[in-house]
DNA sequence: AATTCTATTTTTGAATACAAAATACATTAT
DNA sequence: ATAATGTATTTTGTATTCAAAAATAGAATT
């Protein structure tokens, strides 16, 4: 029995580890998070793994029902649907907000994301999808509303869309980041909402038309 | 000593007590929060304390700082504005939605809110103040899209912009409320959504202004 | 009087302990 | 065999303990 007790913020790492597992589906949706035997597996005690949890919970990656336990959460098309509307808001403001904060260097580096898509002929799905990633990341980063930046955080789930397979294919949704680009470096506000909305609107209706099948197959 | 452990959720008690208390300014923004004594002026034990202020922590209403403490946020004039920001994009959706998915009861629910201030001659500050947040709660609610409710939470600090005193007189504010509730009855989105986006653009604009002309002091 | 250093106290973050609720399991009754 | 009941085990929510870091107070020095 080791007697040591660790006071450098050992929730952070294990938020990490945890995000990053249920990420990877290594922890499946709707499975029990059993505390005790979790934190010993990751090496602390339920205290910091509480916490990390809780932060979790926050951000809809896992839901406590209260005396039964911490669970991964399920998200279903319905709650994606919902989601995507909530990226509208917040990258929409966003936006408004970068073209209204962010300095010509920092607009350059949002370009940057996709450069190395646009010489390769094929297109690497999963670097692809970081990309993606990254960019709305960036935009809400340069947005420099902490506010906004924490709201999003809740919406982040969005990057759980992978568990309902490949939603457009990446040359459909690269020609729409281009324009969305253009006008933000243009700072032409009116365009950039357009294209964002646009964007972001039509992968939203993509899930629709699968829940429409879906219920109709019933 | 007492040795009776509670096992029913003291955390949420806890956390409505603390909210009230930093509302009502008892507990004032900068204030340090000792975890020992507070929770044992709240007759729990610093566990559901610390849950309850993680909680907060979340709504940006209290702040960690590591190794150091809790301390009850200092919600500055450019960060309200950028509240602001957050509340029109969530608002904006959030219309859209209730145009959506509300039913005719459920609107006329919104629309009974502010019948009380039509008849009287003068209106009562706080219980117009509750009306407006009740206002903008039930919007909220009614687009019956959990992901936006739960990022609103977030951006429920906007309900700490009277410690800035009165932004606009309520005879003004009411004017723009029932423009909105009626475009909503008619499930006009263009109108509605105009509507709520100049409403709270006008409120951020004050608080601009007041930025503005408290910088050019200096 | 101001500043630096040191000893002491306080407070945080993590680990552990503990009681009640939830679950699993076996036994009995139907 | 299935349902119902009682018992043992597990797990949660809270309380407590503990060690390290931070804050404080006081002494020593400039």
């Amino acid at each position: 029995m080791q007697n040591v007790i660790q006071h450098n913020n050992l929730s952070q790492p294990v938020y990490d580890r945890l995000k990053k597992m249920i990420q990877k589906g290594e922890l499946a949706p709707g499975q029990k998070l059993v505390q005790e035997r979790l934190a010993t597996a990751l090496g602390v005690s339920r205290t910091p793994l509480l916490k990390a949890l809780q932060m979790l919970e926050h951000e809809m990656i896992v839901e406590s029902i209260p005396r039964r336990g911490m669970y991964v959460r399920e998200i279903s098309l319905q709650e994606m649907i919902d989601v995507y509307d909530c990226r509208e808001a917040i990258e929409s403001t966003a936006v408004k907000l970068v073209i209204e904060r962010a300095t010509d260097t920092e607009l350059s580096k949002l370009k940057e994301i996709f450069e190395p898509f646009a010489k390769t002929q094929h297109i690497h799905a999963g670097k692809y999808r970081k990309a993606d990633e990254k960019f709305h990341d960036m935009i809400v980063e340069l947005s420099k509303n902490p506010v906004l930046q924490k709201m999003s955080s809740v919406s982040d789930i969005y990057k759980l869309v992978y568990q309902y397979g490949l939603i457009r294919p990446p040359e459909e949704t690269m020609i729409e980041h281009a324009l969305i680009i253009k006008a933000i470096l243009n700072r032409d506000l009116e365009s950039a909402d357009r294209a964002l909305r646009n964007h972001i609107s039509l992968s939203r209706q993509k899930l629709a038309q699968r829940q429409q099948d879906k219920s109709s197959l019933v």
